[in-house]
DNA sequence: TGCCTGATTGCCT
DNA sequence: GGCAATCAGGCAA
């Protein structure tokens, strides 16, 4: 499929986001991705939603990240190259949204929590039986839900596939705060979820803020 | 082979 | 605030 250069989102001009963009280091690609688009092109349309809210999940020494024991073939694509989708089922019921990040075999990636949607919102609303539409992506099994993002997608290049990261031309105002990630019973003490200070769309009031 | 747990959500009290 | 839903991976036996 024929994926443009550039697209307007939000009122905004957005470029897709390439291959360099998911290689730095993990906590930069987390923070850089806040006031990114996540694009899911579908066969009869697209969602999308700015990202808000993510988790740095990092290679070693990280006991709450999925490859703190290793490649196993659920987490085989966290340890893929940069720019790869890691979407896992958990509490076998919802999905989660990973960015791969770092060099191959690293395993550390930047888990998806919470967007502000921009497009397909009536998809969305069809996927997502809430009264508010910032209940839509407010959480990573929610986001998933929303842009029908499933372990199909597991895998898939976010450089080139139907999923995809879009990045604003020109970058917009807004403070990054950070708190220590979310659901984890180990390696919780870290301060390693970042999220867009004041956003409505963040999944919950966190502690321990530091602007 | 069997048991336990989890990067969650939504319903119930 | 508590807790069930639901299932695949990981580990013990």
């Amino acid at each position: 499929m024929a994926t443009p250069a550039r697209v307007r989102l939000d009122g905004v001009e957005h470029r897709r986001a390439p291959r360099a963009f998911f290689a730095g280091s993990t906590v930069d690609v987390a923070r850089a991705l806040l006031g990114g688009v996540l694009l899911h092109r579908e066969e009869d349309g697209i969602t999308a939603g700015r990202i808000v809210e993510v988790e740095a999940y990092l290679p070693r020494d990280d006991p709450g990240s999925h490859s703190f024991r290793g490649e196993t073939p659920r987490n085989a694509s966290m340890f893929g190259r940069a720019g790869t989708a890691y979407v896992y089922l958990i509490y076998g019921m919802h999905h989660c949204v990973n960015v791969v990040t770092g060099d191959v075999g690293s395993g550390e990636a930047v888990l998806l929590r919470a967007l502000e949607p921009v497009a397909g919102v009536e998809r969305m609303r069809a996927r997502r039986a809430v009264e508010r539409d910032r209940d839509l992506c407010r959480g990573p099994g929610r986001l998933a839900q929303a842009l029908a993002i499933d372990v199909a997608l597991d895998r898939t290049d976010l450089v080139r596939g139907p999923l995809s990261i879009w990045l604003p031309t020109s970058a917009r105002e807004h403070t990054i705060a950070t708190s220590t990630r979310i659901g984890l019973s180990k390696g919780a003490e870290l301060p390693l979820r970042f999220f867009v200070a004041g956003s409505p769309h963040v999944s919950r009031n966190a502690r321990g803020l530091r602007a």
